[in-house]
DNA sequence: TGCGTATATTCAAATATATGCATATACTAA
DNA sequence: TTAGTATATGCATATATTTGAATATACGCA
């Protein structure tokens, strides 16, 4: 059941976490490591879980991985969307990741990962 | 995070089709157990899950347990809601559970349970 | 080529969850 | 009071899930 496999997911909240930052934005694995603190392998398992489940997509920079929202998936579950993104303006954990994240990108500390592009133009406070 | 309490309550199959059933209506514990096919003390079990997970309520009536949706959870959660009343349309488990509600109410084949008023009143093939 | 960095995966252990069997508790009728 | 029925719960077990440590793989640079 696709469904039981959905829910099944996304009844973590670390995976909670992961998936409010996500959907502000496609985002780096160090990225996401970084603002929610959590160890890199438990990072990289969380997004793959979500990923098996459809949530997200990733693509690939160098060493890089991309992690974002799968489109299919806003498509297919749009009021399941709209809920999630309703219910993490209430929890405090993912406001204040939000925050976190929002800070790092004002600050330009958010950046182990960069373009290509970026790095031969000398541009290194800046990412893709 | 009561965000990830509900997902994980709503994370199984067989909770979900319960919850399928009981969004028809309410029902009792052995109407469950018969239309789904479950045991007892697996049906029993569930149906705690759920309400501990807030989406259920029940209420007694002699040695009858029935159970039905909490209506704080409808006006909490209404996109999850409908996100799901949606979801169960188009899963076959849920519609072929459904299908054997209908024919049993129906039938009136049904009612291992009934209110005392109906008891006392003979009648016997009806259900409060 | 060797080294450093990023990420996914393996292995092992700990924890959570689901279920069957047995039983306790609540209720009703004779 | 006893017997029957409905439901919740205890106990044990099997399975699923989560996480840390270690490591394999991919990539870039000197």
């Amino acid at each position: 059941m696709e469904l039981e496999k959905t829910l099944k997911a996304l009844g973590d909240s670390n995976r909670l976490r992961i998936l409010n930052l996500v959907m502000q934005g496609e985002l780096c694995v160090c990225e996401i490591e970084e603002i929610l603190g959590l160890s890199q392998t438990n990072v990289s398992r969380h997004l793959n879980r979500l990923s098996v489940a459809g949530a997200l997509k990733s693509r690939k920079n160098a060493q890089w991985v991309f992690y974002r929202i799968n489109d299919d998936f806003m498509s297919e579950h749009p009021l399941l969307v709209e809920y999630l993104a309703l219910s993490f303006e209430k929890i405090d954990a993912c406001r204040l990741d939000t925050d976190k994240l929002k800070n790092k990108k004002a600050s330009g500390t958010l950046m182990q990962c960069w373009s290509d592009t970026d790095r031969k133009n000398g541009k290194q406070k800046e990412r893709c």
